[in-house]
DNA sequence: AGAATCATGTAAGGGGTTACATGATTGA
DNA sequence: TCAATCATGTAACCCCTTACATGATTCT
């Protein structure tokens, strides 16, 4: 059980569709997990079939209806008995560092494309997340925020998908850039 | 096929028995990617079958013999098919992430205690990997060591480990700070 | 005497990805 | 007219996790 606490952890924050939630997931709103729409639809089913969650459907003239979910009493239970219970380490799996790992044996070229690549989306992300929390911190500054704004939990996810975009970015960048000067010194 | 390539990898960089290579993937020294013994043995079966590795048996006295694997030279172009094909974006899956996002919903006490816990254990790899970075770069400083100390694909990814751990570290420190801190002005 | 390390596997089941399926509206 | 957005699902399959299984040696 894991995606399972995560959408509803989600859906704290207000009534989302399945689409909505989607969205949040796919696009990597969501600092704290990441999801298929696919798999959020079965899920939203199952936890309302398990009464964690309750949907309202929501008719549209000009769309087609939707249905918007709410956490129920149960769903909140469920979601403080998984914050006592310990959980697993966080761990990395990334493709392109097993390509970096393997970039001493292999074609460097592609590699240094792909953290370009990557690079790039990680710079966009951070555009787009720092104009989240300042949107979620409203007119505070963040240590005024931290102290007191609310919600605190989304803002302190956030903070730490800025940060590791940021990471992430950085690193990418180093990596390109020392393979290319490797690539230029042989070629010389 | 996800596991496969960064076993692939790993085993560039020597010969090793599953057990030698479950210890590396699960202990974290695969800073690329992480995995459970049972997984390994059976993806290490698969390899060879696929002729992608070879493995030669040891005969050992006084421990269980052990089969030593290599990367063939199938297993390199397979490796370098890889390395050209598109990869997935890297995301965050964490269930203490989940907590934190709930927190405004939740008893904070649990979270807090957790957060206390990822530090620490943050902080003993950070130790541990800087150890091994050192180990892999012999005399020669950082800065020399990538413009020409080999291998750098392992020290690459090994960077992003330990960078990966410091972040963690920071941010596990800043939210259990800032959630103790609520929890006081909220007592008196 | 018990725990830890070395060493390798099998089997069941759950979670997640990919592919398939549908259909109306809006903007380029 | 083609692509994108809104909106929700099903089915097959693969990957990964958890539990089970064995057995000798070394250290505390």
């Amino acid at each position: 059980m894991a995606l399972r606490h995560a959408v509803l952890a989600a859906l704290l924050s207000g009534e989302y569709s399945g689409y909505q939630l989607a969205k949040a997931f796919d696009v990597g709103v969501a600092n704290f997990w990441y999801a298929q729409p696919q798999q959020l639809y079965l899920e939203l089913t199952k936890l309302e079939k398990d009464g964690l969650i309750s949907g309202r459907q929501v008719v549209q003239e000009a769309r087609p209806n939707k249905r918007l979910f709410t956490v129920t009493e149960a769903g909140k239970v469920e979601l403080a008995r998984f914050a006592t219970a310990d959980c697993k380490p966080s761990f990395i799996r990334d493709d392109l560092l097993v390509k970096v790992q393997a970039v001493d044996h292999i074609d460097a070229a592609p590699v240094i494309a792909q953290l370009d690549d990557r690079a790039a989306a990680a710079a966009a992300k951070i555009e787009f997340l720092d104009r989240l929390l300042r949107q979620l911190r409203g007119d505070l500054d963040e240590e005024t925020f931290l102290r007191r704004g609310e919600p605190l939990g989304p803002y302190l996810t956030c903070l730490r998908g800025r940060q590791f975009e940021q990471e992430h970015h950085t690193w990418c960048v180093r990596a390109a850039t020392v393979l290319r000067d490797r690539a230029k010194n042989r070629s010389s």
